[in-house]
RNA sequence: AGCGAGGUAGGGUAGUCUGGAGUGCCCGUCGGGCUCAUAACCCGAAGACCGGUGGUUCAAAUCCACCCCUCGCUACCA
C-alpha cells in the first residue's frame, strides 16, 4: 500500500475500501498445507484491514471445470456435479476450521460465472483480440490430458508413464502477444504492482523475451463452460479460472463491483503468478477493465525440509494439526515462520518450539500471571500511563501495509517482551496499594491492546484474552492507553504447553 | 541452456536497493536474578574472517567483475 494510501486513511474518517482474493483451487484434490497456508496469509490480511476500520470483501473459492475433475468424478462412479458439489463442501469445512473469514466461496460452476465468462469473451472479441487457429500438442489419450513438451517423461505421459500423442486441432486464440508493450509499461509505470520485486523483474524479464499468443479453447473437453461465438469449442482454463474475480463481487453490474473493482491484491502462489501478472492484466486491458492494484506472488512450503507432493506422500493435513494444536497456533505460525514471498519450511517440531516458546511462555504465561495478580486485588484498577512509548503501532502499521507479517509480529512481540519484563522489574507481586493498582493498571492495558493487535492472526485466542481481561475486544484505534474498565476473570491458559518428551 | 532467488555465530532468519564500527530477531548453549506465573519471566555472556577471489571507495555484508555451492522458474503443482 503507498504512503499516499496509508497517510489519507490516516486522516479523517474516510472509510477505504480493500479487496482481496485468494487463488480458487482445483477440487482434484482436499487441501493441503500449502492451500491452507495461502488461505491463512489472505484472510490475515483480510482481517487486519477489518481491524483497521476498511470495508473488506474477501473471496476464496473452487475451480471445478477441466478434464481431471470429470475424470475423478467418474472414477468415483459419479457425476462432475455431484462430485465437485461434495469436494467444495470439504474445502468450506477446512476454512471453517480454520477461521477464514471469507465474504464470499465462488464456485467456477455456477450459473452466474458462465455469465462473466460469456460475457468477457465478448469483449476480448469486440477488440478484435479473439481469432481461430490451430491448437498443436502432445496429448495423453487414456488421462485425456494436454502436455507440454517439458511436461513429458522421456517422451511419456508424467502420470501414467503412457506413449502421448501429437494432436492438432482447432482452436480459438487470444492475442497476448499485442499486449506485450504495454504490460511492460505498466510494469514500469506501476511499481507495486508484482511483488514481492523479486518477482516483478522475473515477469518482466520473461514479457521482454516475447508472448505468444494463447489457446483458450478446445474442443475434446467438455467439463467446461461453452464458447459462445462457436459452440463446439469449450473455453479451457485460462479465462474461466481468472474471471471469478469479476463474478465474486458481481461484475459488471453489481454495487459491490462499483465498491470493490479493482483488486487491492490478489493472493497467488509463485507457480501461477504468470497467469496473475501477465494472462490476466492483458485479458483485463483488452476488456477494457480496471487492473488490480496488485499482485502479491508467495513462496511454497517445503515440508520438513523436503519438497511436498502427493508422490512424496508428505502432504500434510491442516486440519489434523488444527485439531491436535489449534487453528489459531498454525494461523500464528504461518504469519510468525515464514518471510511472506520466500519459500519456507514447515515442520511440525517447529511449529511446537513456536508454540511452547511464543505462545506459551511468552503470551500465555504472560497473561495468566497478570490476571492471577489482578484478581487478587480488590481495589479500583486505575494508573498513569508507563508503557505507551513501548509500543510501535506505526511499525506494525506500515509492516502489515507491506505484507510482512513476520515483522509485525516481531513488532508485537517486542511491546509484550516489554510487559513481561514490566513484571520483573517492578516486582509487582511485591506491590500493594496505589502502586500495585498502577502496575495491574499498565499491564491490563498492554494485555487488552495486545488483544487487538494479535486478533486478524489468532482470533480465538484475541477473544479469549479479552474475555478474561473482561473488556470487548477492540479495534486497532482502540490501541491506545487509556481508562482500564475491565472485570478480570481467570479462565485457563490460552496455550498448553506441547510436551516434546514423548 | 536461459532467467531468477539464496549462501550472515551451532541451527533458522532480518539487514543488502538508498555503503559508515558486524547491527537485530527466534531457537540452542553457559552464567546470574526472581518466585506473581504454564520448570514459565527478567538480565548478562560466549559464539560470525557476512560463500570465494579480485576491484571501486576514506569506508563494503551492502556497489562492480569473475568463480563455487544450494534451490526455484520456463506458460494451470498453493
Amino acid at each position: 500500500m503507498s504512503a499516499a494510501y496509508h497517510a489519507f486513511r490516516q486522516h479523517g474518517d474516510h472509510i477505504s475500501k480493500f479487496y482481496i482474493t485468494t487463488p480458487i483451487y482445483y477440487v482434484n484434490s482436499v487441501p493441503h498445507i500449502g492451500t491452507a497456508y495461502t488461505t491463512i496469509m489472505s484472510d490475515i490480511l483480510a482481517r487486519w484491514h477489518r481491524l483497521a476500520g476498511d470495508d473488506v470483501f474477501f473471496l476464496t473459492g473452487t475451480d471445478e471445470h477441466g478434464e481431471k475433475v470429470a475424470k475423478a468424478a467418474s472414477a468415483n462412479g459419479e457425476s462432475p456435479k455431484e462430485f465437485t458439489d461434495r469436494i467444495s463442501v470439504k474445502f468450506i469445512d477446512v476454512w471453517k476450521k480454520l477461521n477464514i473469514s471469507y465474504d464470499r466461496f465462488i464456485r467456477t460452476t455456477e450459473a452466474e460465472h458462465t455469465k462473466t465468462v460469456d460475457r468477457f469473451v465478448q469483449l476480448l472479441s469486440d477488440s478484435g483480440d479473439i481469432y481461430k487457429g490451430e491448437y498443436a500438442g502432445w496429448y495423453c489419450v487414456p488421462d485425456e490430458t494436454f502436455l507440454t513438451e517439458l511436461q513429458l517423461v522421456n517422451g511419456r505421459c508424467p502420470e501414467c508413464g503412457r506413449e502421448v500423442k501429437w494432436v492438432k486441432e482447432e482452436a480459438y486464440f487470444f492475442r497476448l502477444s499485442k499486449y506485450k508493450d504495454r504490460l511492460l509499461e505498466y510494469y514500469k509505470s506501476h511499481k507495486d504492482f508484482l511483488s514481492p520485486e523479486f518477482r516483478s523483474k522475473e515477469i518482466s524479464n520473461r514479457v521482454e523475451g516475447g508472448l505468444k499468443d494463447l489457446d483458450i479453447t478446445r474442443i475434446s473437453v467438455d467439463w467446461a463452460i461453452g464458447f459462445q461465438p462457436d459452440p463446439k469449442h469449450y473455453i479451457y482454463v485460462w479465462i474461466d479460472a481468472l474471471t471469478n474475480y469479476l463474478t465474486g463481487i458481481d461484475w459488471p453490474d453489481g454495487e459491490k463491483f462499483k465498491e470493490f473493482w479493482p483488486a487491492d491484491v490478489h493472493v497467488v502462489g509463485k507457480e501461477i503468478n504468470w497467469f496473475h501478472s501477465v494472462i490476466w492484466p492483458a485479458m483485463l486491458m483488452s476488456a477494457k477493465i480496471e487492473l488490480p492494484r496488485k499482485v502479491f506472488a508467495h513462496g511454497w512450503l517445503t515440508v520438513a525440509g523436503e519438497k511436498m507432493g502427493k508422490s512424496k506422500g508428505n502432504a500434510i493435513d491442516p486440519v489434523q494439526l488444527a485439531d491436535k494444536y489449534s487453528a489459531d497456533a498454525l494461523r500464528y505460525f504461518c504469519a510468525r515462520e515464514i518471510s511472506f514471498g520466500r519459500d519456507g519450511d514447515f515442520s511440525e517440531a517447529k511449529l511446537v518450539e513456536r508454540i511452547n516458546n511464543e505462545l506459551v511462555a511468552d503470551l500465555g504465561n504472560f497473561l495468566n500471571r497478570v490476571v492471577t495478580m489482578a484478581e487478587k486485588f480488590d481495589g479500583k484498577i486505575e494508573g498513569e500511563p508507563e508503557l505507551e512509548g513501548k509500543l510501535d503501532l506505526d511499525g506494525i502499521r506500515k509492516s502489515m501495509d507491506e505484507l510482512d507479517t513476520l515483522s509485525a509480529l516481531d513488532t508485537i512481540w517486542k511491546f509484550l517482551g516489554e510487559l513481561n519484563k514490566y513484571v520483573n522489574d517492578k516486582a509487582v507481586w511485591k506491590l500493594e496499594g496505589k502502586e500495585l493498582s498502577n502496575a495491574l493498571y499498565n499491564l491490563l492495558e498492554g494485555a487488552r491492546i495486545i488483544s487487538i493487535l494479535i486478533s486478524p492472526f489468532m482470533p480465538d485466542t484475541a477473544a479469549r484474552m479479552s474475555e478474561q481481561i473482561g473488556v470487548k475486544l477492540g479495534t486497532l484505534k482502540d490501541c491506545k492507553f487509556g481508562e482500564f474498565n475491565g472485570k478480570v476473570s481467570k479462565k485457563g491458559f490460552l496455550f498448553k504447553k506441547v510436551d516434546t518428551k514423548a
